[in-house]
DNA sequence: GTTAGTGCAAATGATTTGCAAACAG
DNA sequence: CTGTTTGCAAATCATTTGCACTAAC
């Protein structure tokens, strides 16, 4: 948890390559692809370092983390910066971004009815895109 | 994963605890918090048997699983037995059961717009019940 | 009796942490 | 130089699995 006291934050080699592996993919991926993927392109870094800038990129805002199904947590630097949602494709992570209004609404009006505070709200639709569904039939 | 040959299920002390537990409760809890709520009841049940139990429960459509923030799963037997959302506290698990035939639809539509097949969704609201942020204040 | 269900101990798998070495500014 | 970041190995922690045993029906 514990970054450091200064606040600064250095630019390594290895952050580079994450950010740079996160510009290019349009899926969530785990931070375990994530690795492999750095790996397989010849990137010298460790998992632990994955996971922890994947965290302070976080934190900061920088990508956006979900959790599949099965509880494992996925990333992705989005195209917008705001608030939304995503469609996702639970075979590959190829992603969407959904925005509505209309929901923002909703759950803010809920919240207050029922005297929540401090409230955040998460909208994922897992599904099947269009190529993997046709990569099965033919399989 | 694997149940049994037969389809048949048989009636247990054990399953009858949890279920009963569950009844009780209002909250969405983990397993291991259930385990451990049972356990201080006197009951003699395993860890296992709790996890095995809620698997086929949540497969049956008996208890609604969702996933905390930090990717652990919690469960709960809710009152409607439909599809439905919830708001969620963060800190003691109480919930309210919400529904939204708008979302629905929203939902249906992005999705065969996108192209995007077996679509499910999932919108969960985390945040502090009034209970949990009076008790705040005070300390 | 048979077979489903239980429970312990051990395995698994993602994520975190301790700590010494490597590196950025 | 000085403090941040890295990366390995080891620790955590939720969840699953193997297997011998117990209990439904």
């Amino acid at each position: 948890m514990a970054q450091n006291q200064t606040g600064v934050s250095r630019a390594t080699r290895q952050r580079a390559a994450i950010s740079s592996a996160l510009e290019q993919a349009d899926s969530f991926q785990t931070a375990q692809e994530l690795f492999e993927a750095l790996r397989l392109e010849g990137q010298k870094i460790g998992l632990t370092t994955v996971y922890r800038n994947l965290q302070s990129m976080a934190t900061r805002g920088e990508v956006d983390v979900l959790r599949r199904e099965d509880g494992e947590a996925i990333y992705r630097r989005c195209e917008s910066d705001g608030h939304h949602h995503h469609l996702v494709c639970r075979e590959c992570g190829m992603s969407v971004e959904l925005e509505n209004a209309e929901i923002e609404r909703w759950t803010t009006e809920v919240a207050h009815g029922h005297r929540f505070s401090e409230v955040t709200h998460d909208l994922v639709l897992f599904g099947l895109c269009s190529k993997c569904a046709s990569r099965r039939k033919k399989q």
